[in-house]
RNA sequence: GGUCCUGUGGUGCAGUUUGGAGUGCACGCCGCCCUGUCAAGGCGGAGGUCGCGAGUUCAAAUCUCGUCAGGACCGCCA
């Protein structure tokens, strides 16, 4: 036996026990005679006590940092005057007898504590020695525990734990594929799945009833702080399932989760619609945990002489005590405003009695400054920032803003967990006047809307809602989901509505298709980020924090060194010619 | 494809605005001293392609251009 304890799980209990433990040299002092090592492990530290009088084996004056040791000793008190309460071990100490230096190790080139904050291509580079760090020690814990978690809720609840290919067909919708050359096929590939979609549908036609896996998706799209090419989703799936009852499974699978890693009672899943998330936040996965909500004031100026507000829509954000920003900072908003596409911004001081200081207040009539105040409900020092033009660019902008000014980091503050429903089912008509599925060409359209579906044609169609739900932590889009369409003449009525004529449809989706024509169940499903939700849980600004080896920004693991070109016998026997590098590289 | 920010001994920084000898700080590393420390302490020491390449200049870490790497964001992510 290499060990007969965890070093880090030593506590006064043990006292006067032999013990035998193994761990990393976390650190050393030497004092020329004893010297004191602390040595850790995935428990934690504690501190052993190398009296070169009593040790046998290794040299005491020898150790270095990062250190393999195993350990044998006594569990003891330490003197009066020596505990480290900041240490759960800090009680006692381990008293060498026989020490083994089971590796040693060179001066690490990054350092294994907490103390600075290093340059995260190192870190990458060296994840093996940053993966010693609390930082992610902790880390990936909590994933385990967030992953095992949500195994455990929807096990209990009858879901059923299968795997789907990672070598499947590519389809053109979506997200850009990842492929991999097909080498019984030469000129064919496999393409990486983007999500299980079309499978976890199949998998209910096959009488699943009740699915769910934790997936790896990959989609070749630019990583971002919340992106990566390859990230991780708890995907599922129900049959004889409506949209409630996904959204009660989900939502309480996951406040389990949070209840898991936080410790404390998971906070209320709320609801909002897509419509008035768009309409008070300006996004589709609004931020509740602070107001600066958007208020909408076209109504105060349907009649005005202000140019600038003779627009589609009039916004307004107010800014409780935002009277005293200088004037530099108003200016800095202005320039934001620009940035993201509006014509400008419109700034008020709210003044007693309801008088508006303002550049642009000359302009208004009194009405119109009685209704602005009295619509935003502004009190005296409170500043107003209004912004115009086309409805969805003024929810845009100032949705933006409003993050600017108000959002709390990540983790703070209780959560606020909340469904966006009633998605719109189009997000937007393209250039040949085909509507633009918001979620995917199976997301069954709202009942109440059938008969504008059936009507409808060009942007009218931007007004039907669907069956569509998003579930938001914390201003974070943690996942998706939907009812899906079962019935091959609604599918149908779709895919007209898309322009994919029968036969591209056929040639797509065929084997859905045909899927379906044998008594597919009613079926509705959601799936959900764990990297993000992992991430609000932990605290972290990016999703490389929650994943053991991740990559960087341009697709880089400065670990392996991957991607690289592949040995010129590869790509024969894969049957490829790859053209000569245009730019970079070589 | 685009915008912005960063790059200085092993690590984290300062120095760059206003060009003047690789200057400084903390940690780490090496050696010596030190028997109760826990960010141990004392003394001494080593360690540099200032990301890379051009240009301006008598002189460039510092100014200009290009380039590489990293980060945040836009585009993209049904």
């Amino acid at each position: 036996m290499m060990r007969s304890h965890r070093a880090g799980d030593l506590r006064p209990e043990h006292r006067g026990e032999q013990v035998t433990v193994c761990g990393w040299v976390d650190g050393h002092r030497d004092h020329g005679g004893v010297v004191f090592v602390d040595l850790r492990d995935i428990a934690g530290v504690v501190q052993v006590v190398l009296d070169p009088q009593h040790v046998q084996g290794a040299d005491p004056h020898a150790v270095r940092s990062e250190f393999v040791l195993r350990v044998t000793g006594l569990v003891r008190d330490r003197p009066d005057g020596t505990i480290n309460t900041e240490l759960p071990s800090g009680a006692i100490e381990v008293a060498a007898e026989q020490v083994e230096v089971l590796n040693a190790s060179d001066p690490t080139p990054i350092p294994i504590d907490e103390r600075a904050e290093v340059d995260e291509v190192l870190r990458l580079r060296h994840r093996y020695l940053d993966l010693r760090g609390q930082r992610m020690q902790s880390n990936l814990r909590l994933r385990a525990l967030v992953t095992r978690t949500l195994r455990k809720e929807l096990d209990e609840r009858g879901f059923i734990e299968i795997e789907t290919p990672l070598l499947i067909a590519s389809t053109p919708e979506g997200a850009r594929d990842f492929v991999v050359p097909a080498r019984l096929a030469p000129g064919s590939f496999y393409a990486l799945p983007q999500s299980p979609q079309l499978f976890k549908q199949l998998l209910m036609v096959g009488g699943m009833d009740r699915y769910y896996q934790v997936a790896r998706c990959l989609r070749d799209e630019d990583p971002r702080a919340d992106r990566q090419f390859e990230f991780t989703q708890l995907d599922a799936e129900m049959s004889f399932a409506d949209a409630e009852d996904v959204m009660e499974v989900i939502g309480a699978v996951v406040a389990a989760a949070i209840e898991a890693a936080t410790g404390e009672p998971a906070p209320a899943v709320e609801r909002i619609t897509w419509h008035d998330a768009m309409e008070r936040y300006g996004t589709d996965k609004p931020d509740l945990r602070f107001g600066l909500e958007l208020v909408d004031v076209s109504e105060v100026f349907a009649a005005t002489e202000f140019r600038a507000f003779q627009a589609d829509a009039v916004k307004a954000i107010r800014v409780p005590d935002g009277g005293d920003f200088a004037r530099n900072r108003l200016d800095g908003l202005i320039e934001r405003a620009k940035s993201l596409g509006a014509e400008g911004l419109v700034w008020m001081r709210v003044q007693e009695g309801g008088v508006l200081d303002a550049p642009v207040a000359k302009f208004l009539s009194e009405a119109e400054c009685i209704g602005l105040v009295d619509c935003t409900a502004a009190e005296p020092g409170d500043l107003l920032l209004l912004v115009s033009g086309d409805r969805s660019l003024v929810r845009r902008v100032l949705g933006t803003i409003r993050l600017d000014l108000g959002r709390p980091p990540v983790g703070e503050g209780p959560m606020r967990l909340a469904w966006v429903v009633d998605f719109p089912l189009f997000e937007a008509v393209d250039d040949d006047g085909n509507p633009v599925p918001a979620h995917h060409p199976f997301t069954t359209p709202h009942p109440d809307d059938l008969e504008l579906l059936a009507s409808a044609s060009g942007p009218a169609l931007l007004a039907v809602r669907s069956l569509a739900y998003d579930l938001v932590l914390d201003g974070w889009e943690l996942g998706s989901g939907s009812v899906r369409i079962h019935r091959a003449d609604l599918q149908q009525q779709i895919f007209e509505l898309l322009g994919i004529s029968p036969e591209q449809a056929q040639a797509r989706f065929g084997f859905l298709l045909d899927a379906f024509r044998y008594g597919a169940p009613p079926h509705a499903g959601f799936a959900f980020g764990i990297d993000r939700l992992v991430m609000i849980l932990c605290g972290e600004e990016n999703i490389r924090e929650v994943i053991a080896f991740p990559k960087t920004q341009s697709g880089a693991d400065p670990l392996t060194g991957a991607p690289t070109p592949l040995e010129a016998v590869q790509l024969t026997e894969l049957g490829l010619n790859v053209r000569p590098p245009t730019k970079k590289g070589g």
